[in-house]
DNA sequence: CTGAAAGCGCTTACAG
DNA sequence: CTGAAAGCGCTTACAG
């Protein structure tokens, strides 16, 4: 193991070669104005021959800069946990940089209200932050936010669900059609030819809509590429409360009660508290999220399956990504999607978000 | 959002209030010698009304000092790429904190040589390090080698495989009991009653059994406690090449055919080349690990599970945790329990080690 | 036991 | 367009 030669390349050593200052040096690397192209090229070749690198703690020290993230997420509802996660992640990220020159301010918004969305993207783009890191929900009002944020050279990176056209730092976050693409799979394990398969979608809001429905085509395409003969059928519950839930699933098991239920999203719960409660036997049951209701369910054996992608990883992901872009580390992945995870009765106490 | 009375409170500040210069006040900062018990406590108490947190950026560049970490693992041998992924996850870490003064050196060792193993510790307590990250893969080389290290007050993390009764800074790994368990479980799912299941142990060293038995501990509790009438058979075989796998188990399915195989480690692929070029159908596997080969014959739908722990995550956290503790950051969790993921043909494309 | 000075590798005014 | 000085919050000799 050969030491690289270290000798003390710093932006010293750089004015020393260049014959010039220490502050012309500092206006090249900073790609600050007043400096004539001739020793400006002279000091970036020099650069380049030495290839240095700043020493990023000691350009922090000096300019007693603090990095300004502001994240933007929707709030913990008692309807559910969901973003406890991803803001323990931003957290855990938080704390462990917080050391090295960066604050994060949280804003948070009602998943069922877009105004709150707006009036918080508002409020972010008035504080001069230096990163936006946030989970574009509302889908027009996040492109009005993100156009602005571009405008201003803000850089901004995407978790929970992306915007693929727009100049985001990174997303990270699920592959949705992947998601229920593997759904189908365990779907394949747990049904027999000739039984019956369910999907239900329940939402309130009809910009959720995009979400599950490329879910339920990865499932449906799974299925359908392995020419099963398998009856799937399909309900969309627009009413979230438990009560419209178990009314509307109650007609359906009337008519016909099905081998397998595919919940889209994290309200797998309230399906099995209609199992349980009715107590209906022999209906396997796949959903999404790792939550205490959840997991209550899937203790009992309720629910057979929960798919999971590490709401808390996109969190810290998420915060991680968008400091390494603003200390211009070298490289952040653009595209980090989360592993699909499933979660069983015997694995959920070893699940790490 | 109130602010924190961020009133320039650091050395100076203690100094001024404490009537001491600042080099006192670094000593005691420091617990460093020559400072009178009186002076001491007085500065001590002052820090405690202050909360002062050091600044972390400034001592790493007045100190001038690199902290020297000592990452001891396997080398990737022929017979198994499983090292290679911890090794990413360890420079993937070593990559992200080169620019706050860390620097890591690799050592490696022979999986079937101990020596290797002894003869690395030897070197690497010689280097002076500041810290060390190792998978204790030989357990009585291993405790000699902590020992040795305790007694320098040299601070070390496990990866891989604990040992419980060290005074670690963190162990990161899997839980190998609840693996097995969780592969009982998926075993519940693909064989009926009265069906067979055979259990392979495939390893040249004694010193893995331990890793094996755990496994295979779990898996037989897990269908123990179900109570299913599923006829248990168990092999070990000794030599890893192929054709001596093929040949015990040739002799063991000429006698009675299982309806599944668990393999306890990335052995795996070596029955699945089996099942494959003998054509033998109708046999599920199970196995361990995310390495090419066996993710080949998950695609192509010999492999049906298989089980994997983050590698490379394992080597990211090792690294970090063993930073953060040096630093003296506020806590590191001691005992970081790996997921267990359940890799399938329709995840593998989004496995993350 | 304690203090004062120099310096880590940068940035930030300020002067020319 | 360029340079010289002061300073970021610490640590490290050195002097007493």
């Amino acid at each position: 193991m050969k030491k690289e030669q270290e000798t003390t390349k710093g932006i010293k050593e750089i004015a020393r070669l260049a014959k010039v200052s220490i502050g012309t040096v500092d206006r090249v690397i900073n790609n600050r104005t007043g400096v004539s192209v001739k020793t400006k090229e002279k000091v970036l070749q020099i650069i380049a021959e030495l290839d240095y690198q700043p020493n990023i703690m000691a350009r922090m020290l000096a300019s007693k800069k603090v990095i300004r993230i502001a994240a933007l997420i929707p709030a913990v509802s008692n309807e559910t946990g969901y973003w406890n996660a991803p803001l323990k992640g931003i957290n855990e990220a938080a704390s462990e940089i917080r050391n090295f020159g960066v604050s994060a301010d949280f804003y948070f918004f009602d998943q069922n209200n877009k105004k709150t969305f707006r009036d918080q993207c508002a409020v972010i783009l008035d504080n001069g932050y230096d990163g936006i890191l946030l989970a574009p929900m509302f889908e027009e009002e996040a492109m009005d936010f993100l156009d602005n944020c571009a405008k201003r050279d803000l850089p901004f990176v995407l978790i929970n669900s992306d915007l693929e056209h727009q100049p985001r730092v990174a997303y990270i976050g699920p592959d949705l059609f992947q998601s229920g693409y593997l759904a189908g799979h365990l779907t394949k394990y747990l049904v027999k030819e000739a039984q019956q398969v369910l999907i239900v979608n329940i939402s309130r809001e009809i910009t959720f809509q995009h979400h599950l429905l490329k879910k339920e085509e990865g499932f449906r395409a799974c299925l359908a590429a392995h020419d099963l003969s398998i009856e799937v059928g399909k309900v969309d519950i627009n009413e979230t409360s438990y009560d419209a839930v178990q009314q509307r699933l109650l007609e359906l098991f009337d008519l016909n009660k099905p081998d397998l239920v595919f919940v889209t999203n994290s309200r797998v719960s309230s399906v099995a508290r209609f199992l349980q409660e009715n107590a209906i036997e022999g209906v396997q049951l796949i959903g999404y999220d790792f939550l205490e209701e959840n997991i209550a369910y899937l203790k009992n054996g309720t629910i057979d399956f929960l798919i999971c992608q590490k709401p808390q990883e996109q969190g810290y992901r998420g915060l991680m990504s968008l400091y390494q872009h603003l200390i211009s580390a070298p490289t952040v992945e653009q595209l980090q999607y989360m592993p699909i995870d499933i979660i069983t009765k015997e694995n959920y106490l070893y699940y790490r978000n």
